[in-house]
DNA sequence: TCGACGTATGAACAGTTGTTCATACGTCGA
DNA sequence: TCGACGTATGAACAACTGTTCATACGTCGA
């Protein structure tokens, strides 16, 4: 588990000290990773940039981002259990929306970032 | 691959005309989801998260995250063939170092996001 | 020049994840 | 009441990913 080298004697102890402190908690680090891998997954981000816009039910979301019913189901699943979206039932549809307007934040800095960085005009 | 049913009689045309327009490129939702994969790894946010607060070496971030030598080694390499660290080398250490001020802010927002959603105070 | 050190990396393995397929469930129109 | 529809979900499988282990490489001190 531990590196076999650099063991108690590190290299620059202060540092270490300082970057600690300033470090997240493991709870929350762990969530963070989380939200994150729920981002991470070019289906689910389809479906957020989606109803970015608007509210959709899961049939025009399984037709804008061109994948199968049963996939957008899935993932609409993890996306609300990851409180990222909420949804609300009209007959036989079933109409999402984001449910935080921090992940709009969140996305609109990493499409930012990719653009700088890898579609710079 | 495409949905088995709402093929091209989708429920609300004109709201997926609308959301089509707004969504980002395939391109950038792609290079999106690469950038969010790579935040998606635990080993990975702590590295991030420690190189928030300085500079340091491979051998520190291994005893600061408790991993080690060889999976942060191989860690930093994504972080760096994702452009998110940058490097320096001084003798026979590696200094690692934030390269992009955007994951700073993206990692905040996300720590916001878990603090409020999960650890509301 | 030789050995210790800090770092990088390939191979292999285990764990995770996303899709498809089949099917079940609730709702609405006829 | 029955069938079509929109949606949800479990199982199975393939693809991907992160760690460990072994080892290689360059640098520095003796």
């Amino acid at each position: 588990m531990t590196g076999d080298s650099c063991l108690d004697n590190t290299v620059h102890p202060e540092k270490i000290c300082q970057a600690r402190q300033e470090m997240p908690s493991d709870e929350i680090l762990r969530d963070m990773t989380e939200l994150f891998k729920v981002l991470a997954d070019e289906t689910r981000m389809r479906i957020i940039s989606a109803l970015t816009s608007c509210e959709l039910c899961v049939c025009d979301l399984a037709s804008l981002i061109e994948s199968s019913q049963s996939a957008v189901s899935h993932q609409l699943r993890i996306l609300r259990q990851a409180r990222l979206v909420k949804y609300r039932r009209e007959g036989r549809n079933a109409y999402y929306a984001l449910d935080d307007e921090h992940i709009e934040t969140i996305a609109h800095f990493a499409r930012n970032h990719v653009q700088e960085a890898f579609h710079r005009e």
